[in-house]
DNA sequence: TGATCGATGCTCT
DNA sequence: GAGCATCGATCAA
């Protein structure tokens, strides 16, 4: 846990519909606690998938297996899963448990151990002040994952109480400042492939693509 | 600035 | 055995 906030966002929080959830969570501080330090950015564009609703979702079929079980449970902790052979993506799953709906949290604004961030993203010569180069750091899911040391040893870890956390520090974004559209990559999912069903904040520098 | 493509290994069929 | 909720290098313009 880290003082820096407070507490995080309690269990509650993550018992809404999920494309409300998926509203909520941008502009929400995204923190982990390591012993190398602490790592943290604001959410600025997510994914919903939403189980057998949704061809593009790892829970489609409806069952369970050793990758989705979490994407099953209640509402509130992270599916994390291993993708290409080389990149970790962090999802937030969402209620109603039993459904296998989930957020994928797809970029985030750097906002606390840029230094370490760098170090984890093999980013040698990162320079702060360089704009360009803090974009880079956290502006796609495998990057985000990277960058705050996430792997599959966080996978179902409570978002409410672990070193892994949501903190609100800020009025939610209103939504007149979120733009939302297609997913990326999906295009095999059939209808599903069309659903609008990414959110990010409009104009923000640091989402994987305006 | 944008399109293309290889890396790499887990998951599910 | 095929496909993948990606990234970064490379090449063309």
């Amino acid at each position: 846990m880290n003082s820096l906030w407070g507490q995080p966002l309690p269990q509650s929080f993550y018992e809404k519909d999920t494309e409300d959830l998926a509203y909520a969570l941008l502009g929400v501080v995204l923190a982990h606690q390591t012993p190398e330090g602490l790592t943290a950015g604001r959410i600025v564009e997510v994914e919903m998938y939403r189980g057998s609703l949704d061809r593009a979702a790892h829970s489609y079929s409806g069952v369970a297996t050793k990758r989705t079980r979490v994407m099953f449970g209640p509402p509130g902790h992270a599916y994390v899963y291993f993708i290409y052979g080389m990149h970790y993506c962090l999802n937030v799953v969402s209620a109603p448990e039993g459904k296998g709906e989930a957020i994928l949290v797809r970029a985030l604004e750097p906002l606390v151990g840029l230094d370490i961030m760098a170090r984890r993203r093999n980013m040698a010569l990162f320079n702060p002040s360089f704009s360009k180069d803090s974009q880079r750091l956290t502006n796609g899911p495998a990057k985000l994952a990277q960058a705050l040391g996430i792997n599959s040893r966080q996978y179902g870890w409570p978002l409410f109480e672990s070193p892994l956390s949501l903190h609100q520090i800020e009025d939610p974004v209103s939504k007149t400042k979120i733009a939302r559209g297609p997913r990326i990559n999906v295009s095999y999912a059939k209808e599903a492939a069309d659903f609008d069903w990414r959110f990010w904040i409009r104009d923000n520098p640091f989402v994987s693509r305006g």
